[in-house]
DNA sequence: GTCTATATCGGGATAGAC
DNA sequence: GTCTATCCCGATATAGAC
């Protein structure tokens, strides 16, 4: 197995125990075991947990976010906006359901090192912030703070699999085809929900 | 000091380091430290780390609950209910603003301890839900189901809290007098916002 | 009931052979 | 580049004196 090859399967099986199990809770030897390769090897690829911890971060999570920018950036509809980009946001989030949870986990460890991150994505949440004002100037829409319109898009999306191994028990007795229907149905109903709520 | 004082001590300093730290980053030293006593005894107390974590979850955390119930299940006017679940809500979480993140990360850890504690504490969801079906049989709000309408609920009061490290960052340049008053703002707006889009 | 000292263990990291 | 063996430290937990 080459070089290339090994460093692929290390951040994929890294990538994957992170999630699960958080950084302090994901051991050297898990990811190695999920590697299928030695311990030692890990240290040789990333010198130690952290700097592999972080290539993980930089590699994988923050492909999220630039989504939001392109579509409200775009031409269409606020309200199709809305509609596309909650759809997109938490059908991204089915595929990666553990994410919510690891990253307001790790936001609350060290905020600092994911903050730095988010900067390097070089995201502009000011120029969404700016057509959310046009929209209100325009009357399309009530007279909302965008910054409160924001994180109410945002935890409408995401909460729900932040919190789903304590919801699904609440709400489904624990049925797992029951939550991802719940999940199925809020990609169409969040949207119409944030839409009522600020509609002029 | 006498035994009540000490234990009394020792849950309220393991209550303050598990919240800020969570549970694996807590260390028994580190509450030791803060009781301003000896790390033994934290044993003699209570035997391990995780039955000290046990105890202070019971103890604390699912005060919180109760109120919802409390609230929907009174005989005020359903908007008005709202107003004051957000309102109450929002307040109780400002004086523990930790908490959030703190259960976000156990309930993915241990769901299942985390669900028994829920349990014990005997809430009964389902009787919110029956309020809810009611108003929409009177043609108050729109058809929206339960569920959807809790977890909308619960996400727009609780994410601002749990992702606050990093929003604070984001939105406000990590001004905390200026994330303090956007959750001032949060307590009346949130509950206009749920309206809005419920509304019949 | 409270302390000091210590046993024990797990996990990150390194040395060194191949 | 990959392995085995080992070091080392931090943290839980216990023993035992007072």
């Amino acid at each position: 197995m080459e070089d290339f090859n090994t460093e692929k399967k290390i951040l994929e099986a890294a990538k994957a125990v992170f999630i699960e199990k958080g950084k302090d809770g994901t051991t050297m030897q898990a990811i190695a075991d999920k590697a299928e390769i030695n311990k030692a090897l890990l240290h040789y690829y990333f010198r130690n947990k952290d700097k592999l911890f972080m290539t993980v971060l930089e590699d994988t999570l923050f492909r999220f976010l630039p989504r939001i920018e392109t579509t409200f950036l775009s031409d269409i509809d606020f309200f199709e906006k809305i509609r596309i980009v909650v759809k997109d946001y938490i059908t991204l989030l089915s595929e990666n359901p553990f994410i919510p949870a690891f990253m307001i986990n790790e936001m609350n460890r060290n905020p600092d090192g994911l903050f730095e991150q988010l900067l390097k994505s070089g995201i502009r949440i000011d120029l969404v912030f700016e057509t959310i004002k046009k929209e209100i100037i325009k009357n399309n829409i009530t007279n909302i703070t965008p910054k409160h319109f924001f994180i109410n898009l945002l935890s409408l999306c995401i909460f729900p699999f932040a919190t789903r191994p304590l919801m699904q028990r609440v709400l489904f007795e624990n049925d797992t085809k029951a939550y991802d229907q719940f999940i199925e149905e809020r990609k169409t109903l969040t949207a119409e929900f944030i839409i009522q709520a600020i509609k002029a």
